[in-house]
RNA sequence: UGCCGGGUAGUGUAAUUGGUAACACACUAGUUUUUGGGACUAGCAGAUCCUGGUUCGAAUCCAGGCCCGGCAG
């Protein structure tokens, strides 16, 4: 951000926590005109933690002197991401509602809003950076230990046109101090786990999936317990099996017969490659095969792979074998630090 | 119902062959880069099949009973 004079628009997202609360700050420092909106979401029961959130985002968009809007998202959000998310799960798989929920409704249906309101960009809390030549790229983050580009691997040209991340050149710790000594009014908690799920992933999901007991099967078939249903569970999992003599890891799971096959030798959940589907290319598709850096979960450093292309999806082979590859998870592609784009696992 | 082995926390095992019950897993909580999962740390448990007996002292020895595997037929 060099701008100290023009007023270009910008609307911030804005959720009541730290990161956005600073990029709004840090925005309206710059010169921007700056104004704040609030995303309401869909939640089970009752909203109120939400609305908890949304007035302390307006606190904070009035202390700094900026327009407040709010947003009912609500429905798209239960269509585009929960829905999306049940029925992956339905399916036997994994889903990353993060992903879906950025492309679709933060620099999607938010975008959207921000450009009948005639802004000329968005921003977020998200610690990424872009960087803008004829295309604009992302790339990860000053600070590494938050790189959130995981999340980003949707997004296309359309959309990080009209995108700021102020924040991809601060340190977390940064942020919190600037967020300290602004003296901002008492800021939202910083989300973890899946938003709209209040406690236990398996509680939401028994309560929406129709759960049937089921049995827990070793390698070599000998029947080692029972489960409440294959759809609560991920390859490699652990926890929620209640058997003895462990530990053990989810090995397979059949949801058409609601069966979980499990092993205790992890070795076992290794593999060499991965197919990917719904490929992203961020800047446009390079030339393939490739030699890239790509991570298959967001908490995790990258490792070396090559991608191929393979009849329409992409064959990615690692360097080495990677843990517990879950179908429906995002693989993500960088050079250097550069994402390239990301796919979806098969 | 002629013959062996065994019954210890939710589960699986251990306890120098008499000395005052341990370990793992499970479970719970916390930590960890907006997903799932994983990892790490901590916590948790009146568990010695029953009844008698021997002994200062028994999960360990003895007797009887009940139950469980199996060799047997």
């Amino acid at each position: 951000m060099n701008k100290t004079n023009h007023s270009e628009k910008v609307l911030v997202a804005m959720s009541g926590g730290v990161d956005s609360s600073v990029t709004a700050t840090l925005l309206k420092r710059a010169g921007f005109d700056v104004a704040g909106a609030f995303m309401k979401l869909w939640r089970p029961g009752d909203n109120f933690k939400q609305d908890k959130n949304e007035e302390k985002a307006k606190e904070i968009a009035d202390s700094l002197d900026i327009p407040f809007y709010s947003f009912n998202f609500g429905e798209e959000f239960k269509a585009e991401v929960v829905d999306y998310f049940l029925k992956e799960y339905r399916q036997g798989r994994t889903p990353n509602p993060c992903v879906v929920c950025n492309n679709e409704i933060k620099f999607g249906l938010f975008l959207k809003q921000a450009s009948d309101l005639n802004v000329d960009f968005i921003a977020t809390g998200h610690y990424a950076r872009l960087k803008r030549n004829n295309k604009v790229n992302i790339y990860r983050p000053k600070d590494k230990s938050k790189d959130q580009t995981y999340f980003l691997w949707q997004l296309d040209q359309n959309k990080l046109d009209k995108v700021l991340f102020p924040l991809g050149n601060f340190e977390r710790e940064e942020v919190e101090r600037m967020a300290d000594s602004l003296n901002l009014p008492d800021r939202a908690q910083e989300s973890h786990e899946v938003c709209f799920i209040p406690n236990e992933i398996k509680d939401f999901l028994n309560k929406h999936l129709d759960e049937k007991p089921g049995k827990i099967i070793s390698e070599d078939g000998e029947e080692l317990g029972e489960h409440e249903g294959a759809y609560l569970f991920t390859l490699g999992q652990r926890k929620g099996l209640g058997l003895s003599n462990g530990p053990w890891y989810v090995l397979e799971k059949n949801v058409k017969e609601n069966k979980i096959v499990v092993t205790k030798e992890r070795e076992n959940l290794k593999k060499k490659e991965l197919i990917a589907d719904e490929i992203n290319w961020i800047s446009g598709k390079p030339d393939l095969p490739m030699k890239v850096i790509t991570k298959i979960r967001y908490n995790s450093s990258g490792v070396k792979a090559e991608l191929k292309e393979q009849d329409n999806k992409l064959k990615v082979t690692f360097n080495e074998s990677q843990w517990a590859i879950a179908p429906g998870q995002s693989v993500v592609f960088y050079s250097g630090d550069q994402l390239l784009g990301g796919g979806v696992i098969q």
